[in-house]
DNA sequence: AAAATAGTTAACATATATGTTAACCAATGA
DNA sequence: TCATTGGTTAACATATATGTTAACTATTTT
């Protein structure tokens, strides 16, 4: 699994959800206290985020953490 | 959770499953490319890590990924 | 048609993770 | 005693994540 396969694993996973939980990226980004130009950065793997990023992430998803990392089976 | 307390959380679960393994820190960063000393960095809670690094780490102690995420029910 | 909403992309500055080297400290073994 | 092994810490350069603004497209609403 390379870097932006992984990046691009965990873009698709926060989108899912957040789509499953009928959020606009921009309200998601909102409430992560981020702008919605981060957020789709974000969500089409455009970069290796931090653990804290991906924290706040679940915290305004309402999910947990390793959710998004999950379902590729890492 | 601040994001000090979640680096701190990461540092430990890594130390923890390390020592499980018997392996020492310098093992551990050889297994991922990297110096000992930003191994040590990583387990003290001094590093908000990208989860790049998180997956190399778990490859190299033959975990998943949540296993190092895991435990303080985040 | 105009305005609002949702998303994408590029560009940029700034903060910080990463990678490295070197100097240390302990404990252990030769 | 000296060398080895395991770990810590500081300092530094470089790469890159984050945060932001702006321009743009598409869709929907008034």
């Amino acid at each position: 699994m390379t870097k932006k396969e992984l990046q691009i694993l965990i873009g698709k996973n926060i989108r899912r959800i957040r789509l499953e939980k009928k959020i606009s990226a921009q309200e998601l980004a909102s409430r992560c206290n981020f702008e919605k130009s981060a957020m789709s950065r974000l969500e089409a793997g455009n970069t290796n985020p931090t653990v804290y990023t991906l924290y706040k992430i679940s915290q305004a998803l309402d999910i947990k953490i390793e959710e998004i990392m999950q379902k590729g089976d890492l």
